[in-house]
RNA sequence: GUGGCCAUAGUUCAGUUGGUUAGAACAUCAGAUUGUGGUUCUGAGGGUCGUGGGUUCGAGUCCCAUUGGCCACCCCA
């Protein structure tokens, strides 16, 4: 009996109206991130397990896929006392005996490596553009998948802020193409280290502002909590509650922020860096998206150090992130290459598409494919279609013709139709006489006789 | 890794307090129509009811286990 197939859990399918949807978002990203000077690389699916291990924090080391080895991944043991010596170092630690690759999880640690290992032939500052699929050994659930498509563009040796700056323009370009309303949040890592110097708990940076990115979903009382549960002590929690409590604009919080972290150089750097960003994005003033200085995202992976962007649909029910990104000043240090600061941010293809789906924002426009069907009766007639059909390919007319020769109008219509081809030529003996071919237009049912050149001309 | 909900045709779902041969809609294929589609009508194929065990004279229905899916937590695009 033939086994019911099916695909792993979290990946999917593309049909290929999905396809046309997906190339839509992927072309309009790519044109953006091309108009702003980025050029295209490519990774390898797989990196070396040690390229990635360690760089996602220990909760990442978990969801990366590892590739068990081929052949023999048991060679290493010369005997059963030494598998079980293995096996009772723990899951981790037997995993670098089976496993010496992985799907890559994201497209910064692979990228960082592309950089390290290319360096002589790379002229900096490099701006880089990738659209690729990463691999998550995550739990699916809404707006989560284990296989995704991430769009990232980074550009890596330029400290400069105007490069944070372009990279908001980006942003508000290509959700402005898919006009889909967003919201545009901006952070810095070294305000966060700021106030977490300011409160004496400089070592807990890390959990502070995890729990302070719950504030939004968890209240302020889950937040106090959860600093609580990871050994904040309570004066440092009193001291972060002003924090925590203010509201107010972009503007206001600068002002709060210079007061509260006047003690702390590397805060009111932070706060230097991101009144830049905001002035400049002032200045250009076309930004159609919303953007805010929000000091409660601590979103993105150990390595941000300075700005940090998150990117939220403002509508419709997916709540998670749909582009994220940020500042490391030190990525490819740990490949050997100290010293080289990059910036980037990543679009969330699958998340994108979700959202335009739900709110129904994909044009009706790039649904056309195939242009022109010719229709026949017979093999006389498809014969005498073929040089016709190429000569309107030439002319760069998506066109086909029916395969089967002998099959029925109805059948060959249908097709048509559930291909959405809008014009449809039909031949049999008449037209194939007279050269005067039936040419039909789908939509309105009209019908006239016209040459094949004729055809052309007004398809083309 | 933790918790909640669910599982019947390709898909979405009915299926009574456990009772004969498990149904519908949509989709697919064929016919009504041997030069005209999207509408309509007729017919056909398609299910060991996720899997394994148990209770029972009898299980799609009740119980247990297991697998898979969805959702939430953790974390994240």
């Amino acid at each position: 009996m033939a086994q019911k197939p099916s695909i792993p859990k979290g990946t999917r399918d593309f049909s290929p109206e999905e396809m046309v949807k997906r190339n839509y978002i992927f072309d309009t990203i790519r044109q953006v991130f091309q108009r702003y000077g980025y050029l295209p690389i490519e990774t390898p699916a797989m990196e070396n397990l040690s390229t990635l291990m360690g760089k996602y924090g220990e909760e990442g080391d978990k969801l990366i896929f590892k590739i068990l080895n081929s052949g023999n991944y048991f060679s290493d043991f010369q005997n059963d006392s030494q598998l079980l010596e293995a096996k009772n170092q723990g899951e981790k630690a037997f995993t670098k005996y089976i496993s010496e690759k992985a799907l890559k999880y994201d497209l910064t640690v692979p990228f960082a490596r592309y950089v390290v290992q290319h360096q002589n032939e790379i002229t900096f500052p490099f701006k880089r553009y990738q659209i690729q699929p990463v691999w998550r050994a995550d739990r699916p659930q809404k707006g989560r998948y284990r296989e995704f498509y991430q769009c990232d563009a980074d550009v890596i040796g330029s400290n400069s802020l105007i490069n944070e700056v372009e990279l908001v323009q980006m942003i508000d370009d290509v959700f402005t193409q898919l006009n889909v309303p967003v919201i545009v949040k901006i952070n810095n890592r070294k305000i966060l280290s700021g106030i977490a110097e300011v409160i004496g708990q400089a070592d807990k940076i890390i959990d502070i502002t995890v729990a302070i990115d719950k504030l939004d979903k968890i209240g302020v009382e889950g937040v106090n909590k959860e600093l609580q549960d990871n050994g904040v002590s309570e004066a440092a929690i009193a001291q972060l509650q002003p924090l925590i409590a203010f509201q107010g604009t972009t503007l206001e919080k600068v002002i709060f922020l210079k007061q509260l972290l006047a003690g702390s150089a590397i805060g009111l750097k932070g706060i230097e860096e991101v009144e830049y960003i905001f002035k400049t994005l002032a200045a250009i003033s076309d930004l159609k998206s919303e953007v805010e200085l929000d000091i409660t995202l601590a979103r993105g992976l150990n390595y941000y150090t300075g700005a940090i962007f998150e990117v939220k649909a403002n509508a419709g029910t997916l709540s998670s992130s749909i582009c994220g990104g940020g500042r490391y000043d030190d990525l490819t240090g740990i490949f050997g290459l100290p010293n080289m600061s990059g910036v980037g941010i990543s679009f969330g293809a699958d998340r994108i598409y979700d959202v335009l789906n739900e709110l129904n924002l994909f044009p009706q426009s790039i649904a056309a494919s195939t242009k022109l069907l010719f229709v026949t009766f017979g093999e006389a007639e498809q014969h005498y279609c073929l040089p016709l059909l190429a000569r309107s390919r030439k002319a760069g007319i998506n066109a086909e013709i029916y395969p089967e020769a002998g099959a029925k109008m109805k059948k060959q219509m249908g097709y048509a139709d559930d291909k959405k081809i809008p014009f449809v030529v039909i031949v049999g003996g008449d037209e194939m006489q007279s050269g005067m071919l039936s040419l039909k237009n789908m939509t309105s049912g009209e019908q006239e006789k016209l040459t094949i050149e004729n055809i052309i001309e007004k398809l083309k």
